[in-house]
DNA sequence: AAATCGATCAACCGCAGCAGC
DNA sequence: CGCTGCTGCGGTTGATCGATT
């Protein structure tokens, strides 16, 4: 036996909400409360079921909803939190005060999604893009390919970075793992990061931090139930803060800044 | 000015989880 | 324990609007 309907939909409106439908919703939660969403509507005198009351309030009508586009740093939460969450659209919504799990749902699949892609980023792992993904070459191919980087590539990316170590920035930017489409893999034992004591600095007073307190990323420790990835992302130039980050499994933790500058990173 | 296209986002739908009986 | 009803969640749709041709 199928499960009745949330309401019955004879007679009932559907599509868009008028102004005289919403304030009626909102003078009688106001007044009343949403004690029960199937019976609110008869009593509000809304044709509507209920499952659209509660749906149009919680996305629209609360008086605690912040409109308009999400912040740089509520962006930077959403995919921080999705990195962890997955799409659990509600948990994630519940960490950005005023927010809607369809507000921002809607924004990931419209901006972020896009956003991480245009970075090389796959929007559902937060892992790299293969740049080949499409294309039906072996694996052992591709693997092989992997491995011859473009000359130029390497000589602007060497302009780009004003490295610290030279020999080390070059060994990174011919590993195996290095992506050629402006997402660099790195291994573990390439990253610098500062030492213990500016571990805590905002990442303004990183930029001057020398290269004397910076240390290798193995010296690190790791909660116990965090796994050091066999690579890492680091994802696109931050336009606003200049800042990268990397993404999985670090977000789970911790962040790490690349500052291009230096050519090191900051946990923050 | 009209047609077309793409982006955006409010709203809908179906399902899962939970509580009460 | 199984059934039923309610709520909330996540995926999807479709109306609308602005940009482009």
């Amino acid at each position: 036996m199928g499960r009745q309907p949330c309401c019955d939909k004879v007679g009932l409106k559907k599509g868009p909400w008028t102004a005289e439908e919403d304030k009626k919703l909102i003078n009688f939660i106001l007044t009343n409360g949403h004690c029960c969403w199937r019976a609110l509507p008869k009593l509000a005198g809304l044709l509507r079921c209920g499952k659209s009351c509660r749906l149009r309030w919680t996305n629209y009508l609360r008086p605690d909803l912040k409109r308009g586009l999400l912040s740089e740093a509520e962006e930077k939460l959403v995919i921080e939190l999705h990195s962890q969450l997955g799409n659990r659209w509600s948990k994630i919504a519940s960490h950005l005060p005023g927010r809607t799990d369809n507000e921002i749902k809607n924004h990931w699949n419209t901006h972020i999604k896009k956003k991480l892609k245009k970075m090389g980023i796959d929007p559902l792992t937060h892992r790299p893009l293969l740049p080949s993904a499409n294309n039906e070459l072996h694996q052992e191919q591709q693997q092989e390919e992997d491995k011859v980087v473009d000359e130029e590539q390497v000589e602007e990316k060497k302009g780009v970075m004003n490295t610290v170590d030279h020999k080390e920035t070059d060994a990174f930017l011919r590993s195996p793992g290095f992506c050629v489409d402006d997402v660099p893999m790195i291994q573990q034992h390439e990253m610098l990061v500062p030492s213990a004591s500016s571990t805590s600095s905002s990442s303004s007073s990183s930029s001057s931090s020398s290269s004397s307190s910076m240390h290798k990323v193995e010296e690190i420790q790791l909660p116990s139930w965090m796994e050091w990835p066999e690579s890492t992302c680091l994802y696109g130039l931050d336009d606003l803060s200049g800042w990268d980050f990397i993404s999985d499994p670090f977000s789970q933790c911790q962040r790490i800044a690349l500052d291009q500058e230096a050519w090191k990173f900051e946990l923050f």
